[in-house]
DNA sequence: GCAATGATTTGATACACTCCTAATTAGATG
DNA sequence: CATCTAATTAGGAGTGTATCAAATCATTGC
């Protein structure tokens, strides 16, 4: 779990990133930035915006400690830093990374969504037409079956009929799905895969 | 010129990546596609958003050919383009890069801006203070010579207190910044550095 | 062909962010 | 200490965009 907090700020920093960059004249000015130092008047100047727009973006850029600030008399004379320019590249975008930083419970939520949608109490309404979703609702019948446990054709229709009454049917579909096993009449549920 | 042109539209495509990736939901959606492949249906239950925001930010997503799509059924499959994500790493943020993307009339856009401050019409309001406005100043008061050709002290003067009274001290910072050149009481003007 | 299902498009609302002007702060200079 | 300059902070107008509900579209299955 405390991975997962580490993996919540670490997309957190991603974002903040990607939204410090994702406007023009920040963009422009760290491509000013990156060839020389320059003081906020003259930023203001070449961008063709007010001081008081520059040291805005420049406090964002600052947050990201994307650039230095020296001052001279009274100009603050800012340049990049690249050596955090460097760094937050690393901090890219790869398939792993992403994937690795997204919490699981995504696939959680949409399994709670399916079963809330299909059952009144416990009661299944309708078996799902979709194999993606039925398949969630076999994986919550299984797991009524105790496991370690053997349970006689007769208890398992019995237990199924209390959430549907088309017990021939998803008992059928539990066994081939690979939730439960059958053997000369006797049923029993398969540990979790 | 053509490439100036160019570089425009690498720094708009920069620009438009950033903005894509610069969204919570979006890069969550990312993160989430880069492990499956997954349909609005689910992406929107695994976001806790509803079906239309999840097809709005998928078509932001296909802009950028993060994301391709293949139909089963009324379902729509999205999965993640690693490899448009890979090229699009390359387009990454560096130092060199940003500075070459950035045209440098940011530079004559502050020249501009000094020189409408400081003059009113040709006549120089005074002489600026900062070593770097004087510079701008100076510079473009060294072009009022003609090159190639030789000045008496006498006539360096008149030029000069055509522009502002002070002919003694901007003789003497023109000299003094390589600007002008002297030997026995004959100014000539030096060539652009 | 007619529902039903999932996806997309459209239109409206709300929030966030850029940019401005005006006011304030911090340094330098006389 | 007063004044000037450059930068920053505060506050507000205008714009863009994320989100939703409602309407529309496309595909499957009866």
């Amino acid at each position: 779990m405390k991975q997962a907090v580490v993996a919540q700020e670490e997309f957190q920093r991603l974002l903040q990133f990607y939204k410090v960059l994702a406007d023009e004249t920040r963009l422009k000015l760290i491509g000013i930035l990156a060839s020389r130092e320059a003081s906020v008047e003259e930023l203001a100047a070449a961008l063709g915006v007010r001081e008081p727009t520059v040291s805005h973006h420049l406090a964002k850029l600052k947050t990201l400690n994307l650039v230095q600030m020296r001052a001279e008399g009274t100009s603050h004379l800012y340049r990049l830093d690249g050596e955090a320019l460097r760094t937050a590249n690393k901090e890219l975008l790869t398939r792993e990374k992403l994937a690795s930083l997204v919490e699981d419970h995504a696939d959680e939520a949409w399994q709670q969504k399916v079963l809330r949608d299909f059952f009144v109490g416990d009661r299944l309404k309708e078996i799902p037409a979709s194999r993606k979703k039925r398949d969630v609702v076999l994986h919550w019948l299984a797991e009524q079956f105790a496991l370690g446990r053997q349970y006689p054709e007769r208890e398992v229709n019995q237990l199924i009929q209390r959430h549907h009454p088309d017990s021939a049917t998803l008992r059928r579909e539990l066994i081939g799905g690979g939730w439960l096993a059958r053997e000369r009449g006797i049923y029993w549920r398969l540990p979790p895969k």
